[in-house]
RNA sequence: GGCCCCGUAGUUCAAUGGAUAGAAUAGAAGUUUCCUAAACUUUAGAUAUGGGUUCGAUUCCCGUCGAGGCUACCA
């Protein structure tokens, strides 16, 4: 559509003598009680072409039919100019954007970007935030990957730190070598359950000493179990045998069970970055930074910067007994990720909790000089909450990944079979298709929210199937799958397509034409909400127009060539878009 | 206290400063001779509040109220 923005400009350069960028003048998709497909607010334009919207609006107009060969008309309501698209145009844009092989990929645009998300602990099992956060990375990187970026999903796994020894030192102590394989549960589960133990043992540890006398903060501090967890910590800091082989041990049964959980989310990564690697690093730029002049030294040894002036506070860099905080190893993460892959733009998912980390962060690495810092950027996105409110891995009070995805798979069976729907299915094709419509409402209810919203999510309520749903968009798909199959064409040539169109399938026919654009507006804002808000859409005006059609003119020749048309085109941008988002589409259902 | 984010139908969500604020669910009433009713049709229902900016404000600015987050020598 640039080249009505471009046109616009010149007309107003012509007509008034005044330069205004294409990129300002704002285009709109014309309202369905009026006629015309695109339009543009002439507003704005009255300042400088002294005159009243409505004749702005003439003018211009007149100025685009007369330039424009895909401009076949135009109508001016108040300081609204409605312009038609051209026949010609609409059916150019049908073979040359959306029925090539490459529809809605952009060329690569020789930029590379680095999308990090999913960054588990190993020390409890994924969750609902969890779900979120490797959805919202993987359609993101997918979404980017589309609009000609090349693209490396990253994972940085916390797998060292206090945390991790507190299910390690339950484990030694009440688990009597129970193993993944003796008790029957997924490995990330066995160790979560641990967590929770030792989160159980602390407290009513603390709570002993408490009623002996001591205050909160005193008992919260000297319970023997947290002492205890402390001591293993040093120990594997100093890298003893025996703690360290535990900790490889308990940690293979965590990958082995986010292995299986990321598989059936359908997310994936192209490198893997351990805390256990680079919790060390930083030092050297907090040197750096010393000696820039950019950080500064306290008393007590500790190492500070000031960031007042840009409304922040003073943060610590390094603690006084040297040792590293989140900060430092951040600082060195940062700069190791840029090293190995010298990329244009990097962006974290990373929920909103830590908004003033990564500022602090970022602000930091901007002033330290580096140049790739304008590139960093955090996605982040707001918390889900359960009715009751926060959820606590440590008190249990979570939605946990696989349980839900169990749930899913359970409603798409029983909703499907009271349908009816799978009589002529195998055993494997029924298991398919529940996987399939489980997972794709469970994705699209996530997906479909502004990341920066925080997300209510009742476990009583189970996800919608139907309205604005995932099986609504699948639902689409298969029909249009069913429609070829049974006109028995898989491809469309050019003299099938009348050269015509009527106006009501050419409402539709417009909306399709935009998805290059959604994309590339959606890479911009990271967005997969855009897409899949617009996807939606797109089925439902399928789905009204399938019977409107199929009711009134089924048997209208024309009418059946408009509709596989559309079929094609419509099947076309549900199956890329879900696509994007990492929904599957089914054949049928 | 300081900083950040958010307040839209009963509920869950939409709306680059533009036309009559859209959907979906839940509520009420209907539609299976049709390429599959996970659908469709009809109906009722919302911008927290007070100012400001402008041709025009859900959107931008200021105040008030309300919810959440951050404000650790945890990660």
């Amino acid at each position: 559509m640039n080249f009505i923005t471009d046109a616009a400009a010149k007309a107003i350069k012509h007509l008034y003598n005044t330069d205004i960028a294409a990129g300002d003048i704002g285009l709109q998709e014309t309202r369905k009680e009026f006629e015309g497909q695109i339009t543009i607010v002439t507003f704005p334009f009255t300042k400088f072409s002294k005159k009243s919207p409505e004749q702005t609006g003439h003018e211009i107009g007149a100025y685009l039919q007369n330039e424009l060969k895909e401009v076949a008309g135009f109508n001016v309501i108040k300081g609204f100019l409605n312009i038609s698209l051209s026949d010609d145009y609409w059916v150019n844009s049908l073979y040359n954007e959306i029925l090539p092989d490459d529809f809605a990929v952009f060329q690569p645009n020789g930029k590379k970007v680095m999308v990090e998300y999913s960054s588990p602990n190993t020390n409890k099992p994924l969750h609902l935030g969890h779900v979120r956060n490797n959805l919202l990375g993987y359609s993101v990187a997918e979404i980017l990957a589309a609009a000609g970026y090349e693209v490396i999903k990253t994972n940085l796994v916390n797998d060292r730190g206090i945390h991790i020894c507190k299910s390690m030192l339950a484990w030694q102590k009440f688990g009597n070598g129970e193993t993944p394989e003796s008790s029957g549960l997924k490995g990330d589960h066995l160790v979560g359950k641990y967590y929770v133990l030792f989160d159980k043992a602390y407290k009513s540890q603390a709570a002993e000493l408490k009623a002996a006398g001591q205050t909160e903060e005193e008992a919260k501090k000297n319970a023997p179990i947290i002492r205890e967890a402390q001591e293993m910590l040093q120990k594997w800091e100093a890298g003893d045998k025996e703690v360290i082989s535990l900790w490889k041990t308990m940690n293979a049964w965590v990958y082995a069970g986010f292995e299986e959980t990321y598989k059936r989310l359908g997310v994936n990564f192209d490198k893997f970055y351990y805390e256990s690697n680079t919790y060390l690093l930083g030092k050297d730029i907090v040197d750096e930074g010393l000696q820039k002049g950019v950080f500064f030294r306290k008393e007590d040894n500790s190492v500070w910067i000031d960031l007042t002036n840009e409304g922040l506070d003073q943060k610590l860099i390094l603690r006084g007994d040297g040792t590293s905080v989140y900060m430092t190893q951040d600082l060195g993460t940062a700069q190791l990720k840029y090293d190995d892959f010298h990329m244009d733009k990097s962006i974290y998912v990373v929920g909103n909790e830590q908004d003033y980390h990564f500022k602090v962060l970022f602000t930091i690495l901007k002033k330290l000089g580096k140049k790739w810092a304008g590139g960093l950027l955090h996605l982040s996105y707001g918390m889900v909450d359960l009715p009751s409110g926060k959820m606590k891995s440590r008190e249990g009070t979570v939605v946990d990944a696989d349980d839900l995805m169990d749930e899913m798979e359970q409603t798409a069976k029983e909703q499907t079979e009271a349908m009816g729907k799978v009589d002529g299915f195998t055993e494997a094709e029924r298991l398919e298709l529940y996987h399939t419509i489980g997972m794709g409402a469970l994705k699209y209810f996530l997906l479909k929210v502004d990341p920066k919203k925080r997300l209510l999510f009742d476990p009583n309520e189970s996800v919608d199937f139907q309205g604005h749903t995932g099986p609504f968009v699948q639902y689409t798909h298969a029909r249009i799958r069913s429609v070829l199959s049974r006109a028995a064409v898989s491809s469309i040539s050019k003299t099938n397509i009348p050269a015509k169109f009527d106006p009501e399938e050419r409402d539709v026919i417009v909306t399709l034409s935009k998805f290059p654009e959604m994309i590339e507006q959606a890479a911009e804002g990271y967005s997969p909400a855009i897409v899949a808000n617009y996807v939606y859409e797109l089925a439902k005006t399928y789905n009204k127009f399938y019977h409107e059609k199929s009711i009134l003119q089924a048997e209208d020749e024309t009418t059946k060539q408009f509709r596989l048309q559309l079929s094609i085109a419509s099947g076309k941008v549900i199956k890329k878009s879900m696509a994007l988002l990492g929904i599957e589409v089914p054949e049928r259902m």
